[in-house]
Order: C-alpha cells, then structure tokens, then sequence
DNA sequence: GCGTAGTACATAGTAGAGCCAAGTAGCTTC
DNA sequence: GAAGCTACTTGGCTCTACTATGTACTACGC
C-alpha cells in the first residue's frame, strides 16, 4: 500500500544522493555553520523541501572535512554547549566550482531529455 | 591521484540516482523501445552525457515493469533476435508526471540555495 | 571452421549515500 | 525530576548505480 506514495519518497530520497554536498558546501560559503545551525539553515532556504536528518548531515559533513573541503573547530556556546563550526577550505572552494558546473550540466541534460512540464502562458 | 577527479565522478553517479528511471520512463514515452536501444538514444539525446550501463538500465526496466509503470513484450528482429519492447502503462503516465514535477520542484530548490552568485547587472 | 565484434539481455557482487533509531550530554522550564 | 530543546555521534538498514561476467545469436574476416 505504501507503493504508490514510496515510489515518490524513494525517488525524491534518491535525488539528493549527490546533492547534499553541494549543498552543504554552499551554505557553508556564505558563513560558518556548526551541523544543527546548517540543518536549521537549509530547511529554511529551501521553504522547507530539504530536511537534512542527523544520520544524513553529521556523516557527510565527516566525509566533507575527512576530504579536506571544509574544516572544523570547536567552539563554545553562550550556554556552554560546544559546537563544531565548519568553513570551506580553499580546495573546498575548487570543488564547489566543478561541483556546481556538473550540476548545470546534469540539469541541463536531464531537462532536454525529460522535458518538464510547459509553463502555462 | 584519483581523489581528485574521484569526488566529481561519483558525484556524478550519485546524482543519476533517483532521475534514471524518470528519464526512462520519458523516453519511452516518446516510442516504445527495446533496452538496447534506449540506452543508445538516452545517450545520444544527451549529447553523450548519459551513459547507462547494462547493469544499470535493465534492472532499471525490471523495477519498472515490476511496479506496472512500464510493461513489455517481446518481438522477433529480422536478425532473430529476440528483443523485449516497453512501454509507458497509464500508471507509468500518471507516476511520470509525478516525477516530474518533484524534479522541477527539487531543481528549484537546489538553484536557490546552490546558485552561484546572480549574473552581475 | 574459428576468432572477433556487435547486438541484446540477465545477474551476482560491490560501494556509496541517505535514513532510522538509539545514545550521549548540556541546558531550560515546569 | 521529567520533559523538551539543542548538539553531536554511530550502527545498521535500504536503495541504486556500477563492475564484471555470462548467455546467445548474427556477421565479418581469415
């Protein structure tokens, strides 16, 4: 029964396969985040669509910082809480160039293949 | 050495997850094809970008005759080569469109956090 | 006849990404 | 002191694309 609403949630699941980090690195750009910020972040620039889960933001930000594009340091909240703020690297900054340059491209291609929808005039 | 590229190439793999199966449904959409065929049309209506493997593209049309979005029959060559033929179901139709439209939203909101800066006036 | 190449389909095994779930830990509020 | 929020971590799961290999038929060259 769950067939015909999980075929979209897998499909849309599947489409940020690749994208989060593109994403992540952006927001990263514009300032320093720590994880729970960035997630706070991307939900609400996105109106909502993107809902980073903890098992999906905290690993990919381990991959990103393991593969030297961002880097983290630790700091302390008002509150006392400690928090890792992430900033993009220099080769961070390359990465998301050639990221971003594959995802035009991507879009492109998939675009002249699967035509969406015409606006209505 | 392959780190480099590395992180692009499977950037690129991961994202055609999730858009494989709606370019294929929109190609079938056009004309009814065999596997074989699909893949040398999604290539060249790419321009070469979409490369489908084996592996990837007749799995793909096993998931989809499974799930009664596409359904197939099998037709003889002038070569006596066995060919199985699909086609978009009503459901495939309707799952299309769904498709679709999750895309445009997805890619929507991907520009709007990942675009890179607007075009200077 | 035999090797090679192209067409056409199938599938076992692998890797990677996102998610669920559960856990740790500090702080605030009732 | 029990919730509930913030903040980060991790193990195990699922799903998808790819690699690699195999089958089988046709066509070509030698």
């Amino acid at each position: 029964m769950t067939t015909a609403i999980h075929g979209l949630d897998v499909y849309r699941r599947e489409l940020l396969k690749g994208s989060t980090e593109t994403l992540i690195l952006s927001l990263l750009l514009d300032q320093e985040m720590y994880g729970y910020q960035l997630a706070k972040e991307m939900q609400q620039r996105s109106g909502g669509y993107f809902h980073l889960k903890e098992g999906t933001l905290y690993p990919a930000l381990h991959r990103l910082e393991r593969d030297g594009l961002i880097e983290g340091h630790w700091e302390l909240s008002d509150t006392g809480q400690s928090r890792r703020y992430y900033g993009v690297s220099a080769r961070g900054m390359d990465r998301l160039d050639a990221m971003l340059a594959e995802w035009s491209t991507f879009s492109n291609a998939v675009n002249r293949i699967a035509r969406p929808v015409a606006v209505p005039a």
